[in-house]
DNA sequence: TACAGCATTGCGTTTTATGCAACAACTCTG
DNA sequence: CAGAGTTGTTGCATAAAACGCAATGCTGTA
């Protein structure tokens, strides 16, 4: 038999649209005119204006001052930044935490970055391990930790300059990188092979393995990672490691950006 | 003849209802189930059914895993953070900005947050004056200027410790605030009067005011501000030219929030 | 196991969104 | 300066889309 091709869930046309709208608005760089917006969805100006107009009452769409097009209404910017996105985050992420906990026998950490400093957000502790540093609630530097690195892994050499100011990094341990030039060789590479290592660089006989996790594969919202004293944690268990966190942030990063459950 | 009571726009049901239901999913804290959007507009579940599962599909929703209630969507998040928001706020400010640099003939600056930095993005200077510090482009501490406190208005002194760590600030000149409670004071007295001053804090000599652009009298997105050595911009000038400021930094957050134009 | 609550689907009806056409404001062009 | 061509906006009749009702699953509980 044919597979189904028609959709068994109706859709609602002109919320389709409306949405339709807001996305090709938000990805312009440009206002957006009125006629733009009829031709790219293949309607007639007057509906693409009523749909406009009431994107516009809404505030999720805005005209420029004495302008007639479109651009992006305040009401996207304040929705999005008064949600708590890290509980959220924190109930995608608590189950593959746990796993990644029990599986490797260690803690797994979950952190958001908060300004200028890494946030752990949530963790999960094997069983049977005494609990090590990084408690939900912390707050530790980004330029020194897998975490952090996870987090800055998109940043440019100008962007950790911004963040991080022109002097030299505060040293906390022989390992901590305290030149931006050093950090943002780092945060490249941590991008290329997709996580980030802690060697000691915080706090003293530690190693943590961080990845970052990506909105659509794009913008990092997270990561996620797991911490060990040097100890239990040899050098010799970073591929390991380092993939099994890399796949469960990537999933992670599936699951938020929407990925459909199809059976 | 009695004022036009019927709004002659005539509105997108469907697409309202759904603008409606990402309002209310994004600003309750908790998960929003069916049965509650459909209470909310008193419309049946089956609808609300297909309105959610549009935005769902669209990315502006999301289901917990394994849960069945609705949560924001990646779509909100990418998409308002792809925004190219400066732009935008230049696009509105700039004209009020060209106003204020000519009415009180000195030199206006426009700035947002940008990490730990106030990042001046847009000037307008008065024809006949020298141009003083603070191109367009550059980049100055938060805690020390004007711009870069008022950004910082809504901050409690947790916040202030999270972004600037809880060492004494870096000293510039004299008059710099050091230590993050007399910063804290500081932003809650800015707040209580709805600007900042700068008695050069950081560049000697040099004094400025400047008042936060909040989004719906809330978030603060952006901040306005006058800069003048000094010798010309005296104290006594401060009520005025605060005055000046905060209007004009209340009008672009009124525009901003979708004020409309009623004829 | 049966029931209760909720999500989901089918379907006929009615509302509602739509395209057409006309109008107005404005720009470009000859 | 005038006329032709855009582009934004409103009125209206029709067609289609969205709606509510009711029936069907699905899940968890007494």
């Amino acid at each position: 038999m044919p597979p189904r091709k028609s959709p068994q869930v109706p859709f609602i046309q002109s919320l389709d649209r409306g949405l339709t709208i807001l996305r090709s608005v938000a990805l312009s760089p440009q206002p957006v005119s009125l006629g733009e917006i009829a031709d790219l969805l293949d309607i007639d100006r007057s509906s693409a204006f009523r749909l406009a107009h009431t994107l516009r009452r809404r505030g999720f769409l805005a005209c420029p001052p004495g302008r007639k097009d479109y651009v992006l209404g305040s009401s996207m910017w304040t929705l999005s930044h008064q949600y708590d996105w890290s509980n959220m985050l924190v109930k995608v992420a608590h189950p593959e935490l746990k796993l990644l906990a029990t599986q490797i026998n260690e803690t797994a950490h979950l952190a958001i970055r908060e300004g200028k400093n890494a946030l752990f957000i949530d963790s999960a502790h094997a069983t049977h391990v005494i609990a090590v540093a990084g408690q939900t609630g912390e707050l530790v530097p980004l330029y020194c930790t897998a975490h952090g690195k996870a987090l800055l892994a998109d940043a440019d050499e100008r962007e950790l300059r911004a963040q991080f100011g022109a002097g030299p990094l505060q040293k906390y341990t022989k390992n901590t990188i305290t030149s931006i030039k050093a950090l943002a060789k780092e945060c490249d590479q941590i991008k290329q092979r997709g996580f980030a290592t802690d060697e000691s660089e915080y706090g003293s006989e530690m190693r943590c393995v961080a990845a970052p996790i990506r909105l659509g594969n794009e913008l990092i919202v997270g990561s996620i990672g797991i911490s060990a004293p040097a100890l239990r944690f040899g050098r010799e268990l970073y591929p390991d490691y380092a993939a099994k966190v890399c796949q469960v942030a990537d999933r992670i990063g599936q699951y938020l950006s929407g990925a459909e459950t199809k059976p």
